[in-house]
DNA sequence: AATGAATGAGGTTTCATTCAT
DNA sequence: TATGAATGAAACCTCATTCAT
């Protein structure tokens, strides 16, 4: 008789990690909709369908559950960026992907993004691990692949932490906006992305 | 001789004004530090040096004084919109003007806004006022600008919009990577100025 | 030159008695609607039409303001009975005029009963003097009243005392209901003291 | 062998229904003794010995403690009513009996009348909940009881409805002399409701 | 005498957390 | 391990009263 013994080792962790994530499902849609402070312990129980007793079995306390869902996002992006290996040869093409990818990967995240954000701006400790975990290895990456497009010539030369910082500034800013429920950013991302990698490559400028 | 007579008419209503400054004041820097959750009226009443009573001759509840700080907010960018009529005539350099002035909008108005945007992205109500009188009117603005530039042929024929939200969504990025600590954003706004108006309008690749 | 000298002597003293008796008017129609202490005394200054400090003025509290609405009904009352001594010969007709005069009482003086009366069943200083100065005369009056009509042989051998007992819960007992809205004792005060009467005096037992 | 198996079925719903009862008792002495706005939640929580959090898991609000009161005050008038089937043949006797347990009623929930009346003066919805629940029924009763004795002819043709006034009335308006602190009233009950019936039967007027 | 802003004690209610079952 | 009643600190807010103008 073979067990799997991989990430859930055993039927008892199974059903220990189901718990968990169902309680951080049900925290996250609602700190997603009514924010983290407006929603009460009671309310995450009731919607996970366990008793506020039980959170407790799984989790420290409330902020406990806040760091929980970051954990999630930080590996979420883990997965994101590990699929992010196999990129076009064309550096616009690149952007552009890079772009959507980030559209998809905000899309099946935006509930848990949401949750966290309002935090992080007031939260000291939430916000270095969300810098720490989430923006500076978005960073990273794009600076080893800028810089390898600097190399192959396909960019030239301009300081590359400063450009990274205005794409990753530039989809934050888009996600805001998204949430702010802006319609145009709302409904017409694809455009918009190719707008971006237009404009990032060949500028406003007309050309002669 | 004459004498400005507009805003504080009496000497009445000029302490009135003045209190509620004071209390604006002291929640603004408590909201920016702490959240808006984690202060109390009791914090902001000892930090304004009233009692918590005097809160409520001032504003209805502690919400209210949240829109407080954001109607300052708003009438702090109508003043700088209204003196942003004054525009070089070339759009570089347009361009990098509107990014330093809007460094110094959110540097004079950093923790308001930052004591605004964590409630905006769980509080439908605020989120809405915030778009409505603050992000749309920049929009507006900067089309309008942007407009008369490609009519004049500075800029090639782009969709004018989403050129527009392409730069809100990146100074609204570039302030939440202020606030995340980011040490690039925060030292070096005037080199990042000159590199995004720069790649804004030349693009990224290389000039043959 | 002469001046009046009775109630209102002076210019000042009668402007001071019209203030008191504006709130006292102000406070009876609200403490009558939402109850003493669901009455602010900010709500009885607004409807008075003064400032709050002036309240103060004229009244050492707001339990102060309840004193004087009684103060007024004992007025009332002390007025009501002295007109009370033009009665009929007749004890039946005696007992009805009473009744109706009663009615008329509480008809005029129903927001300030209602008013105090709540309060009575909770405050022992107020309930005191409401017994002492309201309903202790009312008893003695008929007491008087009864004992000559017994000694005329009108009325037969009776215990007075109790006998008046019953009168005057009879006619609280019918206040009370009409406050809470009974019906026929709102509408049809007329019969129903016709009929208190012809029981009162004949009985309801058959006679032969 | 059979049990009772009605209304505490588990351990656990008795502690509950025990508790309850424990949070209405302390109440009703406290809205008695001082008035429902005089007594605080903590006072009650003090009283009952338990946490003041605790009273909001048996009670919606503090009112909804005040409704509880009630609840428990028709309860007991059902009760009591139900006993009343066993009736005397005599109209005088039955009057008599009436009365009497009417005095039974009141002694033992004296407490609870009172702490409910003052608030019934200014409550609407109480006033309502008051007259439909515990005033209307008395009345109902005794207008059944009274047809009867008319048809058998051992009361003479009268406003059968009028004359049910006339008793609620009465037996309100004595509550209300007693807590007032009618010296006569409290002592002599027995003597009091022999000659309220002897008047309602007999009248007060001399037979010839 | 009149005002009304300021006060601050105290009220009701909420809610994260604990712990006996 | 799961429960949910109990807790009590603390939050927001009200309001009778005072006092400088």
């Amino acid at each position: 008789m073979q067990e799997f013994k991989k990430p859930p080792q055993n039927r008892r962790q199974r059903r220990v990690a189901a718990r968990r994530a169902e309680i951080l499902n049900a925290a996250t849609h609602l700190f997603a909709e009514k924010g983290f402070h407006r929603t009460t312990t009671r309310d995450i129980a009731t919607a996970a369908d366990v008793s506020e007793g039980t959170l407790y079995n799984y989790f420290e306390n409330k902020d406990d559950i806040l760091f929980g869902i970051m954990s999630r996002l930080t590996e979420s992006q883990d997965l994101n960026t590990s699929l992010a290996h196999s990129l076009p040869d064309d550096a616009r093409g690149f952007l552009y992907d890079t772009l959507i990818q980030r559209k998809e990967f905000v899309d099946q995240n935006s509930d848990m993004l949401q949750s966290v954000l309002s935090e992080i701006l007031v939260n000291p400790e939430l916000r270095q691990r969300y810098y720490r975990e989430l923006i500076l290895p978005s960073i990273e990456l794009l600076e080893a692949h800028l810089q390898v497009r600097q190399d192959q010539g396909q960019i030239r030369p301009l300081n590359i932490s400063m450009s990274v910082r205005f794409l990753v500034a530039l989809t934050n800013g888009l996600f805001f906006l998204d949430v702010l429920g802006d319609p145009l950013v709302q409904s017409q991302w694809d455009e918009l992305s190719q707008l971006i990698a237009s404009i990032f490559f060949d500028g406003v400028e007309p050309r002669p």
